[in-house]
DNA sequence: GCGACAG
DNA sequence: ATCTTGTCGC
C-alpha cells in the first residue's frame, strides 16, 4: 500500500512543537465516523487464523492488518500480518532506527517510521489496520493510530493495553468485569475534545471464571481512522477469538517477537 | 508548582 | 517496550 499523505510521515528530528502542530493538522483531517469499504459486520474471527494460505480462501472477504513493534538497544521492528478469511495471507516486516525516547503523545514520532515501512511493503490492500496504542484517545485526537491511518487513508483502530487520557463512564478500578463489558470512555478537560465526546471504550474481551481469584484487565480501544467509536469495539471484539487481545495484534506481536530475536 | 501519561 | 523462571489458578 502506499503512503498517501506525506506531509503526515512522522519526522522524528521536529521539534516538540512541530510534532504537535503536525498532529493538530491530521487530526483535522481524521474521520471519527464509519467509512469503510466494507461492511463492519463482516469483519469476525471464530477461531485463530490458520497460519499463511496463498491458496483459497474468499478472494473478496475483507482484509485486516495487525501491526506490532519489537525493539533492540537502536532499531525498531515491525511486523505487518495480513488476515483475510480467517487465514493469514502476507506478513510483512519493517525496521527503523530509534532516534527519540518514548513520550506519552508522541509515540508515533518514535514507532510510526518503522510501521509506514512496513505497509509500504505490503501488496493486499488492507480494509482495516489495527495498531497498539490509542487514537482517538489522545490528547489532541492523534495517537499512532489515527495518524498512521490518516496517512495511508485507511480504516483504523488503536488497541492499547492501558488508558493514556479521558475518563472512563465506570471507574475502571471498580473491576474485575465481566467477559464482554464495553465501557464508554469520554473526554475530559486533558484533550482537546469536547468534555464528554465519547472517544473510545474499554473493553473486557476475557476474563477468567473466577474473577475474584484472578482476573484480567480490559483493554482500551479507539478509533483511528474512518471508524466510529461504536464500530471500532464492535469490529475489535469480534477479532477476539478467546484471547485477550484480537488475533490480528496477537499474531503480528508474536510475528514482531521472532523478528527481534533473529 | 502539582499531577500524569499508549509503547 | 524490555530485563526473565517459576508459579498460581482453572
Amino acid at each position: 500500500m502506499e503512503v498517501v499523505h506525506p506531509e503526515y510521515v512522522p519526522d522524528p528530528a521536529l521539534s516538540r512543537e512541530e510534532m504537535e502542530a503536525l498532529q493538530r493538522d491530521l487530526a483535522a483531517d481524521a474521520v471519527f465516523s464509519d467509512d469503510l469499504d466494507v461492511d463492519p459486520a463482516e469483519i469476525a474471527l471464530d477461531e485463530p487464523p490458520t497460519e499463511n494460505a496463498t491458496l483459497g480462501g474468499d478472494a473478496d472477504a475483507p482484509v485486516v492488518v495487525g501491526i506490532d513493534q519489537a525493539f533492540t538497544d537502536d532499531e525498531a521492528v515491525s511486523a505487518a500480518v495480513a488476515i483475510r478469511d480467517g487465514s493469514v495471507v502476507e506478513t510483512v516486516e519493517g525496521r527503523a532506527p530509534l532516534d527519540i525516547p518514548y513520550i506519552p503523545g508522541l509515540l508515533a514520532f518514535r514507532e510510526g517510521g518503522c510501521i509506514l515501512d512496513a505497509l509500504r511493503r505490503l501488496d493486499v490492500d488492507p480494509d482495516l489496520l489495527v495498531l497498539d496504542g490509542s487514537g482517538r484517545i489522545h490528547f489532541r485526537e492523534a495517537g499512532i493510530a489515527t495518524h498512521i491511518g490518516v496517512a495511508v487513508d485507511t480504516p483504523s483502530v488503536g488497541v492499547a493495553k492501558n488508558l493514556l487520557c479521558g475518563t472512563p463512564r465506570t471507574p475502571l478500578d471498580e473491576g474485575p468485569f465481566p467477559e464482554g463489558t464495553k465501557i464508554p470512555i469520554e473526554a475530559d478537560d486533558s484533550m482537546t475534545t469536547p468534555d464528554g465526546t465519547v472517544v473510545g471504550h474499554a473493553l473486557q474481551s476475557r476474563q477468567y471464571p473466577n474473577p475474584e481469584r484472578r482476573h484480567v484487565n480490559p483493554l482500551v480501544v479507539s478509533p483511528g481512522h474512518r471508524v466510529s467509536a461504536e464500530t471500532t469495539v464492535g469490529v475489535v471484539d469480534a477479532l477476539c477469538a478467546g484471547y485477550k487481545l484480537p488475533e490480528p495484534t496477537r499474531l503480528a506481536d508474536a510475528a514482531a517477537d521472532d523478528l527481534k530475536s533473529r
